[in-house]
DNA sequence: TATTGTTATACTCTATAACTATA
DNA sequence: TATAGTTATAGAGTATAACAATA
Protein backbone atom coordinates (compact mmCIF):
# COMPACT_ATOMS: atom_id res chain seq x y z
CA UNK A 1 0.00 0.00 0.00
CA UNK A 2 1.19 3.42 -0.94
CA UNK A 3 1.13 6.03 2.25
CA UNK A 4 0.78 9.75 0.67
CA UNK A 5 1.12 10.92 4.21
CA UNK A 6 4.60 9.48 5.41
CA UNK A 7 6.74 12.52 4.53
CA UNK A 8 3.84 15.18 5.27
CA UNK A 9 5.13 16.78 8.87
CA UNK A 10 1.46 18.06 9.13
CA UNK A 11 0.08 14.31 9.34
CA UNK A 12 3.02 12.44 11.36
CA UNK A 13 2.45 15.88 13.62
CA UNK A 14 -1.09 14.27 14.42
CA UNK A 15 -0.67 11.00 14.63
CA UNK A 16 2.13 11.69 16.76
CA UNK A 17 -0.16 13.87 19.04
CA UNK A 18 -2.73 11.46 19.08
CA UNK A 19 -0.78 9.02 20.06
CA UNK A 20 0.44 10.59 23.31
CA UNK A 21 -2.77 11.76 24.11
CA UNK A 22 -3.62 7.98 24.15
CA UNK A 23 -1.01 7.39 26.13
CA UNK A 24 -1.40 10.31 28.33
CA UNK A 25 -4.89 9.75 28.90
CA UNK A 26 -4.55 6.32 29.96
CA UNK A 27 -2.49 7.15 32.98
CA UNK A 28 -4.57 10.02 34.01
CA UNK A 29 -7.82 7.75 33.80
CA UNK A 30 -7.04 5.81 37.05
CA UNK A 31 -6.57 9.02 39.07
CA UNK A 32 -9.63 10.53 37.37
CA UNK A 33 -8.86 13.13 35.58
CA UNK A 34 -9.27 13.99 32.03
CA UNK A 35 -6.65 16.00 29.41
CA UNK A 36 -8.61 19.47 29.85
CA UNK A 37 -9.06 18.98 33.23
CA UNK A 38 -5.55 17.88 34.33
CA UNK A 39 -4.09 21.36 32.21
CA UNK A 40 -6.48 23.12 34.40
CA UNK A 41 -5.49 21.18 37.53
CA UNK A 42 -2.14 22.09 36.79
CA UNK A 43 -2.31 25.27 35.87
CA UNK A 44 -4.11 26.61 38.82
CA UNK A 45 -1.76 24.83 41.32
CA UNK A 46 1.14 26.82 39.45
CA UNK A 47 -0.40 30.24 39.82
CA UNK A 48 -2.95 30.16 42.36
CA UNK A 49 -5.45 32.94 42.06
CA UNK A 50 -5.76 32.71 38.72
CA UNK A 51 -8.98 33.95 36.92
CA UNK A 52 -10.90 31.88 34.19
CA UNK A 53 -10.18 34.30 31.84
CA UNK A 54 -6.86 33.79 31.89
CA UNK A 55 -6.83 30.25 32.18
CA UNK A 56 -8.70 30.73 28.68
CA UNK A 57 -5.90 32.62 27.28
CA UNK A 58 -3.06 30.31 28.44
CA UNK A 59 -4.80 26.80 27.44
CA UNK A 60 -6.97 28.07 24.80
CA UNK A 61 -9.94 26.89 25.89
CA UNK A 62 -12.93 28.60 25.09
CA UNK A 63 -15.08 30.82 27.86
CA UNK A 64 -17.71 29.02 27.03
CA UNK A 65 -16.10 25.40 27.45
CA UNK A 66 -14.21 26.78 30.30
CA UNK A 67 -17.50 27.48 32.10
CA UNK A 68 -18.74 23.38 32.90
CA UNK A 69 -14.69 22.39 33.11
CA UNK A 70 -13.91 24.36 36.40
CA UNK A 71 -17.64 23.70 37.28
CA UNK A 72 -16.29 20.23 37.53
CA UNK A 73 -13.61 20.26 39.46
CA UNK A 74 -15.65 22.81 41.80
CA UNK A 75 -18.16 20.08 42.51
CA UNK A 76 -15.75 17.58 42.87
CA UNK A 77 -13.92 19.43 45.74
CA UNK A 78 -10.62 20.20 43.97
CA UNK A 79 -11.15 23.97 43.61
CA UNK A 80 -12.80 27.25 45.02
CA UNK A 81 -13.55 30.47 43.82
CA UNK A 82 -12.58 33.14 45.59
CA UNK A 83 -14.13 36.88 44.60
CA UNK A 84 -11.84 39.07 43.19
CA UNK A 85 -14.16 41.98 41.58
CA UNK A 86 -17.94 41.76 41.09
CA UNK A 87 -16.96 39.93 37.78
CA UNK A 88 -13.77 37.88 37.95
CA UNK A 89 -12.96 34.97 40.58
CA UNK A 90 -9.71 34.03 41.36
CA UNK A 91 -9.53 29.91 41.41
CA UNK A 92 -7.66 28.17 44.37
CA UNK A 93 -6.89 24.49 44.64
CA UNK A 94 -8.36 23.02 47.49
CA UNK A 95 -6.37 20.70 50.24
CA UNK A 96 -8.05 18.00 47.92
CA UNK A 97 -7.08 19.80 45.00
CA UNK A 98 -3.54 19.99 46.07
CA UNK A 99 -3.27 15.97 46.56
CA UNK A 100 -4.77 15.31 43.32
CA UNK A 101 -2.22 18.18 41.64
CA UNK A 102 0.59 16.59 43.25
CA UNK A 103 -0.24 13.34 41.56
CA UNK A 104 -1.03 14.55 38.65
CA UNK A 105 2.20 15.82 38.39
CA UNK A 106 3.92 12.97 38.84
CA UNK A 107 2.23 11.12 36.49
CA UNK A 108 2.99 14.03 33.99
CA UNK A 109 6.17 13.31 35.07
CA UNK A 110 6.51 9.69 34.65
CA UNK A 111 4.77 10.20 31.40
CA UNK A 112 7.61 12.41 30.04
CA UNK A 113 10.48 10.67 31.25
CA UNK A 114 9.67 7.45 29.58
CA UNK A 115 8.46 9.12 26.08
CA UNK A 116 11.99 10.83 26.39
CA UNK A 117 13.43 7.25 27.47
CA UNK A 118 12.50 6.52 23.72
CA UNK A 119 13.79 8.78 22.08
CA UNK A 120 17.21 8.35 20.46
CA UNK A 121 20.01 10.06 22.59
CA UNK A 122 21.10 12.23 19.43
CA UNK A 123 17.56 13.38 19.33
CA UNK A 124 16.71 14.37 22.32
CA UNK A 125 17.77 17.86 22.39
CA UNK A 126 15.91 18.41 18.86
CA UNK A 127 13.06 18.06 20.52
CA UNK A 128 11.16 20.63 22.49
CA UNK A 129 13.02 22.65 19.59
CA UNK A 130 11.14 21.42 16.74
CA UNK A 131 8.13 21.44 18.28
CA UNK A 132 8.28 24.60 19.28
CA UNK A 133 9.44 25.46 15.54
CA UNK A 134 6.34 23.38 14.58
CA UNK A 135 3.96 25.17 16.82
CA UNK A 136 5.04 28.55 15.75
CA UNK A 137 4.82 27.94 12.48
CA UNK A 138 1.55 26.55 12.78
CA UNK A 139 0.58 29.71 13.95
CA UNK A 140 2.70 32.11 11.36
CA UNK A 141 0.45 30.13 8.10
CA UNK A 142 -2.76 30.74 9.91
CA UNK A 143 -2.55 34.31 9.69
CA UNK B 1 1.94 33.79 35.20
CA UNK B 2 4.06 30.34 35.48
CA UNK B 3 3.46 27.77 32.63
CA UNK B 4 4.59 24.39 33.84
CA UNK B 5 4.19 22.94 30.30
CA UNK B 6 6.52 25.06 28.70
CA UNK B 7 8.96 22.47 28.71
CA UNK B 8 6.56 19.09 28.08
CA UNK B 9 6.90 18.01 24.44
CA UNK B 10 4.10 16.04 25.11
CA UNK B 11 1.82 19.06 25.90
CA UNK B 12 4.17 21.37 23.15
CA UNK B 13 3.18 18.37 20.94
CA UNK B 14 -0.42 18.66 21.48
CA UNK B 15 -0.52 22.28 20.77
CA UNK B 16 1.32 22.43 18.28
CA UNK B 17 -0.97 19.40 16.32
CA UNK B 18 -4.06 21.24 17.41
CA UNK B 19 -2.61 24.99 15.84
CA UNK B 20 -1.57 22.93 12.85
CA UNK B 21 -4.99 21.07 12.23
CA UNK B 22 -6.64 24.19 12.65
CA UNK B 23 -4.53 25.83 9.73
CA UNK B 24 -5.46 22.74 7.63
CA UNK B 25 -8.54 22.80 7.97
CA UNK B 26 -8.70 26.31 7.48
CA UNK B 27 -7.39 25.43 4.05
CA UNK B 28 -9.80 22.44 3.68
CA UNK B 29 -12.83 23.91 3.70
CA UNK B 30 -13.32 25.81 0.96
CA UNK B 31 -12.79 22.69 -1.43
CA UNK B 32 -15.74 21.22 0.98
CA UNK B 33 -13.60 18.43 2.58
CA UNK B 34 -13.20 17.94 6.31
CA UNK B 35 -9.80 16.23 7.76
CA UNK B 36 -10.74 12.90 7.77
CA UNK B 37 -12.87 13.12 4.40
CA UNK B 38 -9.17 14.06 2.92
CA UNK B 39 -7.30 11.60 4.37
CA UNK B 40 -9.29 9.00 3.18
CA UNK B 41 -10.06 10.74 -0.18
CA UNK B 42 -6.27 10.61 -0.47
CA UNK B 43 -5.40 7.18 0.84
CA UNK B 44 -8.39 5.74 -1.73
CA UNK B 45 -6.83 7.92 -4.59
CA UNK B 46 -2.95 6.46 -3.78
CA UNK B 47 -4.36 2.58 -3.54
CA UNK B 48 -7.88 2.95 -6.04
CA UNK B 49 -9.43 -0.19 -4.77
CA UNK B 50 -8.20 -0.34 -1.37
CA UNK B 51 -10.87 -2.15 0.96
CA UNK B 52 -12.13 -0.15 4.32
CA UNK B 53 -10.76 -2.20 6.31
CA UNK B 54 -7.32 -0.95 5.21
CA UNK B 55 -8.35 2.59 5.27
CA UNK B 56 -9.06 1.74 8.90
CA UNK B 57 -5.68 0.15 9.51
CA UNK B 58 -3.86 2.80 7.80
CA UNK B 59 -5.71 5.78 9.40
CA UNK B 60 -6.14 4.64 12.71
CA UNK B 61 -9.92 5.54 12.39
CA UNK B 62 -12.46 2.38 13.81
CA UNK B 63 -14.46 0.55 11.45
CA UNK B 64 -17.66 2.10 13.04
CA UNK B 65 -16.84 5.36 12.02
CA UNK B 66 -15.30 4.59 9.12
CA UNK B 67 -18.87 3.34 7.59
CA UNK B 68 -20.48 6.58 7.99
CA UNK B 69 -17.46 8.94 6.56
CA UNK B 70 -17.13 6.53 3.54
CA UNK B 71 -21.07 7.07 3.37
CA UNK B 72 -20.91 10.42 2.70
CA UNK B 73 -18.09 10.32 -0.42
CA UNK B 74 -20.19 7.72 -1.94
CA UNK B 75 -23.36 10.06 -1.54
CA UNK B 76 -21.27 12.76 -2.92
CA UNK B 77 -20.56 10.66 -5.30
CA UNK B 78 -16.65 10.74 -4.83
CA UNK B 79 -16.46 7.48 -4.39
CA UNK B 80 -17.67 4.32 -5.67
CA UNK B 81 -17.96 1.06 -4.55
CA UNK B 82 -16.37 -2.22 -6.38
CA UNK B 83 -17.62 -5.66 -5.05
CA UNK B 84 -14.68 -8.08 -4.19
CA UNK B 85 -16.47 -10.98 -2.38
CA UNK B 86 -19.45 -11.05 -0.42
CA UNK B 87 -18.30 -8.96 2.28
CA UNK B 88 -15.19 -6.34 1.14
CA UNK B 89 -15.98 -3.99 -1.75
CA UNK B 90 -12.94 -2.34 -3.19
CA UNK B 91 -13.35 1.78 -3.14
CA UNK B 92 -12.42 3.94 -6.27
CA UNK B 93 -12.93 7.50 -7.07
CA UNK B 94 -15.40 8.89 -9.23
CA UNK B 95 -13.83 11.05 -12.23
CA UNK B 96 -15.32 14.07 -9.33
CA UNK B 97 -13.32 12.29 -6.83
CA UNK B 98 -10.46 12.02 -8.65
CA UNK B 99 -10.53 15.85 -9.37
CA UNK B 100 -11.20 16.81 -5.67
CA UNK B 101 -8.58 14.85 -4.76
CA UNK B 102 -6.20 16.36 -6.95
CA UNK B 103 -7.10 19.72 -5.74
CA UNK B 104 -6.80 18.49 -2.04
CA UNK B 105 -3.25 17.35 -3.06
CA UNK B 106 -2.63 20.90 -3.87
CA UNK B 107 -3.68 21.93 -0.87
CA UNK B 108 -1.95 19.99 0.98
CA UNK B 109 1.28 20.85 -0.42
CA UNK B 110 0.54 24.14 -0.40
CA UNK B 111 0.36 23.67 3.78
CA UNK B 112 3.22 22.13 4.11
CA UNK B 113 5.30 24.06 2.31
CA UNK B 114 4.09 27.04 3.93
CA UNK B 115 4.96 25.57 7.06
CA UNK B 116 8.22 24.09 6.27
CA UNK B 117 9.07 27.63 5.05
CA UNK B 118 8.54 28.68 8.67
CA UNK B 119 11.13 26.72 9.78
CA UNK B 120 14.26 27.76 10.49
CA UNK B 121 16.76 26.33 8.00
CA UNK B 122 19.09 24.20 10.26
CA UNK B 123 16.19 22.53 11.60
CA UNK B 124 14.29 21.50 8.27
CA UNK B 125 15.96 18.33 8.15
CA UNK B 126 15.42 17.29 11.74
CA UNK B 127 11.22 17.90 11.78
CA UNK B 128 10.29 14.25 10.15
CA UNK B 129 13.05 12.46 12.02
CA UNK B 130 11.76 14.05 15.42
CA UNK B 131 8.01 13.63 14.57
CA UNK B 132 8.36 9.91 13.98
CA UNK B 133 10.81 9.54 16.75
CA UNK B 134 7.41 10.91 19.30
CA UNK B 135 4.99 9.14 17.02
CA UNK B 136 6.98 5.77 17.50
CA UNK B 137 8.00 6.66 21.17
CA UNK B 138 4.20 7.36 21.78
CA UNK B 139 3.54 4.10 20.67
CA UNK B 140 6.40 2.19 22.78
CA UNK B 141 4.68 3.86 25.68
CA UNK B 142 1.16 2.56 25.51
CA UNK B 143 2.76 -0.95 25.42
C1' DT C 1 -17.88 50.01 25.79
C1' DA C 2 -15.19 46.20 26.80
C1' DT C 3 -14.67 42.34 29.93
C1' DT C 4 -16.07 38.22 32.80
C1' DG C 5 -18.64 34.57 33.11
C1' DT C 6 -22.80 31.87 31.87
C1' DT C 7 -26.29 29.27 29.13
C1' DA C 8 -27.83 26.80 25.25
C1' DT C 9 -26.87 24.39 21.31
C1' DA C 10 -24.66 22.09 17.55
C1' DC C 11 -20.79 19.80 15.31
C1' DT C 12 -16.74 16.69 14.77
C1' DC C 13 -14.31 13.01 16.08
C1' DT C 14 -13.99 9.07 18.86
C1' DA C 15 -15.40 4.73 21.59
C1' DT C 16 -18.14 0.57 22.49
C1' DA C 17 -21.27 -3.07 21.84
C1' DA C 18 -24.23 -5.78 19.21
C1' DC C 19 -25.54 -7.31 14.85
C1' DT C 20 -25.55 -9.44 9.80
C1' DA C 21 -23.31 -11.69 6.30
C1' DT C 22 -19.50 -14.04 4.48
C1' DA C 23 -14.76 -16.32 4.29
C1' DT D 1 -14.19 -19.00 13.94
C1' DA D 2 -12.49 -14.91 12.24
C1' DT D 3 -13.29 -11.05 9.13
C1' DA D 4 -15.91 -7.05 6.65
C1' DG D 5 -19.07 -3.98 7.20
C1' DT D 6 -23.13 -1.86 9.52
C1' DT D 7 -26.12 0.23 13.11
C1' DA D 8 -27.02 2.59 17.28
C1' DT D 9 -25.49 5.24 20.90
C1' DA D 10 -22.70 7.76 24.02
C1' DG D 11 -18.84 10.59 25.22
C1' DA D 12 -15.27 14.33 24.93
C1' DG D 13 -13.76 18.36 22.93
C1' DT D 14 -14.78 22.31 20.31
C1' DA D 15 -17.45 26.36 18.14
C1' DT D 16 -20.90 30.07 18.01
C1' DA D 17 -24.29 33.19 19.49
C1' DA D 18 -26.79 35.49 22.86
C1' DC D 19 -27.16 37.01 27.48
C1' DA D 20 -26.47 39.28 32.34
C1' DA D 21 -23.58 41.63 35.31
C1' DT D 22 -19.77 44.49 36.09
C1' DA D 23 -15.47 47.36 35.11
Amino acid sequence: MIDPFAELPGYVLRRASVSMMEAFKARLAPIGLRYTESTVLLLIGANAGIRQSDLVTALAIQRANMTPLVARLVARGLVSKLRLDGRSQGLVLTDKGQDLCTTARTVVNAHEADVIAQIPLDMRDKVLPVLRALWQAAEEVSN
